[in-house]
DNA sequence: GTGAAACCTGAGTCAATGTTCAAGTTTGTA
DNA sequence: TACAAACTTGAACATTGACTCAGGTTTCAC
C-alpha cells in the first residue's frame, strides 16, 4: 500500500512566489481526490511491477484503479514522473523496514545479519517495488543511484563508527558498503524474488557467518587431511 | 568487438528435416554477408549499450552499421532476438575473461581476489555489453537467469572444491556464491562502470580482505581502547 | 562469362500508446 | 441552496518505431 503523501514534493518552506501560479500543483484538494490518487498509486505499482516500465501502460494503471484515463494527469505529469514518485517510496520504505529490524542489535555482527535477513524478507513481501527500484536503472538513472548513494553513505557510516568502537576490523569502509550492499541485493532477488521457499533467515544466517568469518579457515584447525568425498 | 560466429544458434546435430525448410536461415553464405553481419553485432552492442533497449532503435543500429534499415531483418528476426544473442556473447566472453585471469591462482582465497579484479577490470573495458546483461533482467528474464545460474553453479562447485580441500572453511556454498557474485556485480557497477577512477586492483584488495577474514576483529587483538578520532 | 542465389535498399504499413481537452459531474463552503 | 472549484470522463490527436516487401545490385560456383 502506497502512502498517497509521498506523491508530492517535498513541502520548499514558504516559496516567496508559488510555484503552481505557473504550474497547477497537482495535489488532491477533497477526500474523493486523495481516494483517486492513492487507487492510482497502488495500480501504478502493480502495473509496473507486474509488466515493467515499458509494457506497462496509463490505461493499464487507471483500468486497475477503476479511473478513466484522464484522470490519470489529474495527478501525475507524465509516466516517468509516477515511476520516480514510486522509486523514492520505496527507499524511505526500505530504509525504515532495515532500520526498525536492525535498531535492537547489539553489535554490528547482528546488524548484519537482520539487516540481510530484513532485507530479505522486504524484498519477498514487496515484489513490485523491488522490480521497480532494479528498472529504475534504466528508466530513471539519477534515482537508482541517488536511491544507493543513500544507502551505501548510512552504511559506510555504521562500518566507520563500528569500527572505531573495535566491533569490527577497520577497513575500506566505502568498498566494504557496497559489496556488502550487492550482497544484499542480489540475494533479495535470488531468495526473496525468484524463489522464496527457503527461509530468510536461514539464508542471512549462512551469509552472515560468511560477512563475519570470511573465507578462511580458523586458524590452528587447518584441516590437510580428505575431508573429502561423498558420504557413503 | 563481436565474434559473428555467436549470432547462430548452436549446431543441432544432423536434424532428420532441416528447420531452415520452414524457417530460412538467416546465416550469412558469403564474405560480405559476414561483414555485414559483424557490423550489425558491432553496431548493436553500441546503440543497445548507449540508449537502453527501449530507447534504441533499429534504424540507429543500421545507421551505425552503415546498412539500410531493411539489411538488419536479412540476419535477424527481431529486435529482441538480436539483443539475446548479445546477452549470451556476453556470458561467453565474461566467463572467458575471468577464468583466464584466475587461472594461475594458487588457492581459492587469491582466486577470489583474482576474480574479483578481473570482473571490475572487465566492466570497465566492456560497458556496452555490461549494461545489456543489466537490462536484460527486464528484457529477457529468462536469458539473464540463465546467465547468473550459470555463474553461481561454477562458483558454488568452486568454493564446494576448495571446501573439501580445506582452503577455506566448508559453508553454505550456494548461498555464498549468490553473495559473492552479487558483490561483484555491484562493484563492478559502481568502480567499473560509474566510475573507474580507483585502480581495480586496490578495490578487489580491499574487498577481498573481506571475504577472506570478514569483518571480526582478529582474536585476541581485540581493541577496546580509543583508535578513534582524526588524526589531529 | 553467366546465371542463380545471396544480399541490399528504403519507402511504406500498421499497431500501440502517451498525452490533451472540452464537456459533464461531484464536492465543499458560504 | 448555490456556485465555484475540484474532479472525472473517454474520444481524438500525434508520434513513434518495429517490421515488410518488391525491386535492384553483388557475389561466386561452374
Amino acid at each position: 500500500m502506497i502512502d498517497a503523501s509521498d506523491a508530492s514534493l517535498p513541502p520548499a518552506a514558504e516559496p516567496v512566489v508559488s510555484v503552481e501560479a505557473i504550474q497547477p500543483d497537482k495535489t488532491p484538494r477533497t477526500e474523493r481526490g486523495k481516494r483517486t490518487l492513492r487507487r492510482l498509486l497502488d495500480a501504478a505499482a502493480a502495473e509496473f511491477g507486474e509488466r515493467g516500465y515499458h509494457e506497462a501502460s496509463i490505461s493499464g494503471i487507471t483500468q486497475r484503479a477503476g479511473a478513466a484515463l484522464g484522470t490519470f494527469y489529474t495527478y501525475f505529469d507524465s509516466k516517468e514522473q509516477v515511476f520516480r514518485a514510486l522509486v523514492d517510496h520505496m527507499g524511505r520504505l526500505t530504509r525504515q523496514w532495515i532500520a526498525d529490524r536492525v535498531a535492537a542489535a547489539p553489535d554490528r555482527i547482528t546488524a548484519e545479519r537482520l539487516g540481510l535477513e530484513a532485507f530479505i524478507t522486504f524484498a519477498r513481501s514487496h515484489k513490485d517495488l523491488y522490480r521497480i527500484v532494479m528498472e529504475a536503472q534504466f528508466v530513471a538513472e539519477d534515482a537508482y543511484r541517488a536511491y544507493y548513494r543513500v544507502f551505501a553513505e548510512a552504511y559506510r557510516r555504521n562500518l566507520a563508527l563500528a569500527g572505531s568502537r573495535g566491533e569490527i576490523r577497520p577497513g575500506a569502509d566505502e568498498e566494504r558498503a557496497w559489496a556488502l550492499i550487492g550482497m544484499s541485493v542480489f540475494l533479495g532477488l535470488r531468495y526473496g524474488i525468484w524463489d522464496d521457499s527457503r527461509p530468510a533467515a536461514e539464508v542471512a544466517a549462512a551469509v552472515a557467518d560468511l560477512i563475519a568469518h570470511g573465507l578462511t579457515p580458523a586458524m590452528g584447525a587447518a584441516q590437510t587431511g580428505p575431508a573429502t568425498g561423498p558420504k557413503p
